[in-house]
DNA sequence: TTATGTTATGCAACCGGTTGCACGTCAAGC
DNA sequence: GCTTGACGTGCAACCGGTTGCATAACATAA
């Protein structure tokens, strides 16, 4: 294995190119302070040396550092995936790079990982952040924040409104007959869950239909086939989930049990992760996480470069996607 | 909004605690060269100032950032979020903060996102590396690399071998009576790729049976739907696929082309990223991405710390996946 | 020719830690 | 009582850049 060579420095560059160090931090920083012929002597110097500047070095002495953090609830979580890529994507076209954090939807870790990167970042961008009101409001007095999906007041959001695909999908279940409707719920801490929970409950109660409201901390395909006894047990005809992988899980344990959809009953998922790919196809609300986190992203490096803190509430709406799991109530 | 105010430093707490710097880096570092009175009176000023050691300065003068670079060719790709995840809890363990960058499928971008983080990390992890093998070898000499499928001679590396699945899955399809089998591509550069392909090769010639390779860059849903007049026009009556999607892809275009799976055509996934997601349940070849990254993970960390320069090639079996997708061969 | 202004470059302090070496103190050994 | 060694702490250099200010060189104006 080829030995790893210390890299040149500043000061080789400077004395191979017969000037002294500032001038060479001068011509990678501010070249026009510079007369054309010393940035070129410098510029020559610096490639035959593969000089590289030290980013660190760098960082310490200006206090910027290019990089953000992105934390997230559950990588895994299929809604986070083509989020984080959008991210990245715009933080790439600005040079800066990505920090990930894994909060495993705990705010104790979550809290741990904002700290282990806040030396080296210029600011993070939160994700469906599980930390109460008023951490988020102390993290962000220290560095710049966004947050997705998550509405804190003075804090610049982006906010994916579920509640009117949510709307779209109970007015949907209610023109094909279902009186009596089931939400199966999300994490605790979660801002989409609380609004798809409301929204459920508003829309039904205009309607005149009856709702029970099922928890289910972690929302994942295993738990959805837990709680599907919950479900039927309401005697209700139809069923909202918090998402997709929810939705998934009880179609699976709807089909083992000989229940089918959606004959006998209709599910409704949040968040079209799946695509077509589920059997029946899943009737869901539409998503916008790649807008949410480019959008996140923008407004990030914006409040980093121009200093800009406004208080910017950004709001994507949604709206029902109908597929196959819904269907005239049953009797 | 709270004034962001300017952190303490080490010097700040020197003069509370009524030493000097060296001391209080000493307590923060090697507490054990000091009195345990100056320690105690040390961390009690840093208490009550709120210090919290610079991670920048304490990186240029040590040389070593904490920071490890995981790159993979696409984040939303099913197969990786779960490798992420593994490898993001592993550097947790560690207290290693893990950057993440997207090559979407790019050299040149991999390229610079190895560039762009060079200079904060210990180390990377490239995950089914779109590299050459000399750029491969380049870079390892200036830090530590471990590669996720990737078979690079003297670079610590973990592979997950599809080969013994994919052999299981021409077999199980010989076993079925299919005479004539299409293999569909994945990625040019990859390996895993260059495996699976080889796998149906030798295992199909081994059973007298006669095979076609179809080409398809972009593994993906959409491509999959692209590429399955081609599947069909060989006459083939199977077709193993390079990963879930494209095979997702397939069984989405053969059913609106009103060929029934298995009955009439017979698909096999690879890398089981869907579960039993799809309709039919897909037979695939199991994955090990979450060990992969774990390992990845545990390898880097174990050459960074102890220094271990091993040339280390660690393999994981996989094995075929039986659902609803295979069946008798037509006819 | 001298005063005045511009421009390019150098000097040295600074960012906030770490660390090799020197020094002072105190206890044990002779 | 003096030497020796161990131990705890301080001094100062160093990591590799950036940047405010001073200065030299040269051009322009008076």
């Amino acid at each position: 294995m080829t030995q790893r060579r210390t890299r040149p420095t500043i000061n080789q560059v400077a004395e191979a190119a017969g000037v002294t160090k500032s001038s060479v931090s001068r011509a990678f920083t501010r070249p026009e302070m510079l007369s054309a012929d010393t940035v070129s002597k410098i510029f020559a110097a610096a490639e035959k040396l593969g000089y590289v500047p030290n980013h660190t070095a760098r960082a310490l002495s200006t206090g910027r550092h290019g990089n953000i953090a992105l934390i997230v609830p559950d990588v895994a979580n299929p809604f986070f995936p083509p989020l984080i890529r959008a991210a990245q994507a715009e933080a790439d076209r600005s040079d800066y790079c990505v920090f990930l954090g894994n909060s495993d939807e705990n705010p104790q870790q979550e809290d741990k990982l904002i700290g282990r990167f806040g030396g080296q970042v210029e600011g993070f961008v939160l994700a469906s952040s599980r930390l109460g009101d008023e951490q988020i409001v102390a993290h962000s007095t220290r560095r710049p924040l966004v947050l997705i999906n998550r509405d804190v007041e003075g804090i610049p959001r982006v906010l994916i409104d579920s509640a009117t695909g949510v709307a779209e999908a109970v007015e949907h279940l209610a023109a094909l007959g279902h009186k009596r409707l089931v939400y199966v719920s999300g994490p605790h801490g979660s801002w989409s869950n609380k609004q798809r929970r409301n929204a459920v409950r508003r829309s039904a109660r205009q309607l005149g239909m009856e709702v029970s409201v099922i928890s289910n901390e972690y929302a994942a395909f295993e738990s959805g086939r837990r709680i599907t006894a919950n479900v039927l047990a309401t005697g209700a005809t139809a069923a909202i989930a918090f998402d997709d992988l929810t939705a998934q899980g009880m179609l699976a344990e709807l089909l083992d049990r000989g229940i089918s959809v959606p004959e006998q009953f209709s599910v409704v998922g949040c968040d079209d992760v799946l695509g077509a790919a589920t059997y029946p196809a899943l009737t869901t609300v539409s998503n916008r996480s790649v807008e949410a986190g480019k959008t996140a992203l923008t407004l990030l490096i914006d409040i980093l470069e121009n200093n800009a803190i406004r208080d910017v509430r950004y709001v994507l709406n949604t709206s029902l996607v109908v597929r196959g799991t819904t269907g005239p109530a049953a009797g």
